[in-house]
DNA sequence: TACACATTACGATTCGAACA
DNA sequence: TGTTCGAATCGTAATGTGTA
């Protein structure tokens, strides 16, 4: 489930045209594209995307090639041409975190949140962090000291407080430790005044991550604490395999499948098959419909170890773990650790039975387990005859 | 004016009943 | 059992509005 929340800032007009003009040349649209590209440019603006250390040693070696710095004139003149420029509301779509690490990266900054985007974009265009690292070693031959300039100033940009946060504080206050879905869409509407879908979904999405509950195994309309699923379950298990299928998305619905197929192939030396109908009832829980499951075997079999097969009127599903193995070790990893769990599943099981009084509960717990655990394997492919390939990955 | 939040509009995706 | 196609739902851009 994506947690993507607004931009929503007032950016130099020129600025954002351009970038907009830029999103469009460079897939033939605006939408869907818009928010991806906003957010790389606020992420690579802010050092988030994973190659800021990378940029640091070009930013050593530029200093130790003693230069004379022309950055941080370049800097002031970008601001200040901006600063001065009309503005427009610019919005866009992007990952929430990435909006709180930018505003947090550059809260101390004394422009506008609106203008700072702006910088981010322009950089962005101009070839983004790779662009700059580019101009940088070019530097290095001619003004290398100018990278250690920063136009950070002390000033403290007064950011109110976010009415937003505020309110899923509050209402996440109101819920007990467990509590069901109408509970929660009846304090959403209560304590943050909306009604409509939309707002109402976003809202969810806030408080589940914020009090970090899961629905339960066996009633996915109660809201309990992860650690309590965690005891139910096991920890090895993967979200995509505990979660409720209605809670998922696409994406996680092709990893369940895979997942699955890939954890009751481990005994059966790497290789298992499953029909189209077997994928929805027993992997999917009978949620997706059949056409839409279709498309999930589609898509599925464009990962390496996953393929469909025709036989007769029915379509079936093959994983074979060594191709899984050498092409994906990630998922293989994966796999396996899920695979491992089904061994201490049956103790966590039997401490839940005994610290918690819920009756029949339980036992509905228990037969979902054992629908799950249907291929629960006696010896496990990793360890006894199982490919000794399979037996590198770890 | 800048920002945040809610709502609306609309295209894309998914669902599910009907049918082959 | 798979496919088709209209309906429903979802995700994102755009707009409206309130607040400091």
């Amino acid at each position: 489930m994506s947690d993507r929340v607004r931009v929503d800032w007032y950016v130099p007009t020129a600025e954002w045209e351009q970038f907009r003009e830029y999103v469009e040349s460079e897939y033939g649209e605006i939408e869907g594209y818009l928010g991806r590209e906003t957010e790389r440019a606020m992420q690579q603006y802010v050092d988030t995307d994973g190659y800021g250390s990378v940029e640091e040693r070009v930013n050593r070696l530029v200093r130790a090639a003693g230069r004379r710095p022309d950055d941080l004139d370049e800097e002031k003149n970008l601001s200040s041409d901006l600063d001065r420029s009309e503005t427009t509301r610019a919005y866009a779509s992007v990952e929430s975190e990435v909006k709180d690490e930018f505003r947090e990266a550059v809260k101390d900054e004394s422009d506008p949140y609106g203008v700072i985007l702006a910088k981010a974009v322009r950089e962005y265009r101009g070839g983004g962090r790779a662009g700059r690292l580019e101009r940088k070693l070019d530097r290095v031959l001619d003004d290398a000291e100018a990278l250690l300039a920063t136009a950070s100033e002390d000033t403290d940009t007064g950011l109110r407080k976010n009415g937003r946060e505020v309110k899923t504080v509050a209402i996440c206050n109101q819920l007990d430790e467990q509590f069901t879905d109408k509970e929660l869409v009846g304090t959403i509407q209560d304590t943050a005044g909306v009604s409509s879908a939309p707002s109402v979904r976003q809202y969810r999405e806030e408080v589940v991550e914020r009090l970090d509950v899961e629905p339960h195994p066996a009633n996915s309309d109660l809201w309990v604490p992860r650690e309590v699923v965690d005891d139910l379950l096991g920890e090895g298990v993967p979200r995509e395999c505990r979660m409720p299928v209605e809670y998922l998305d696409r994406e996680q619905r092709e990893e369940r499948v895979m997942l699955e197929l890939g954890r009751r192939a481990i005994p059966r030396d790497g290789n298992d098959s499953v029909s189209a109908t077997d994928v929805r009832t027993d992997l999917l829980d009978d949620v997706p419909a059949r056409s839409t499951v279709a498309d999930i075997l589609g898509a599925v079999a464009r990962t390496d170890g996953y393929t469909v097969h025709e036989t007769g009127d029915t379509a079936r599903l093959r994983v074979d773990l060594n191709t899984v193995n050498a092409y994906n070790p990630e998922l293989m990893g994966r796999i396996r650790a899920y695979y491992d769990e089904g061994s201490t599943r049956d103790a966590s099981l039997t401490s839940y039975n005994e610290s918690e009084d819920s009756g029949d509960e339980t036992d509905d717990i228990a037969a979902e387990w054992d629908a799950l655990d249907s291929a629960s394997p006696d010896a496990a492919f990793a360890t006894d005859g199982g490919p000794d390939d399979l037996e590198d990955s770890d």
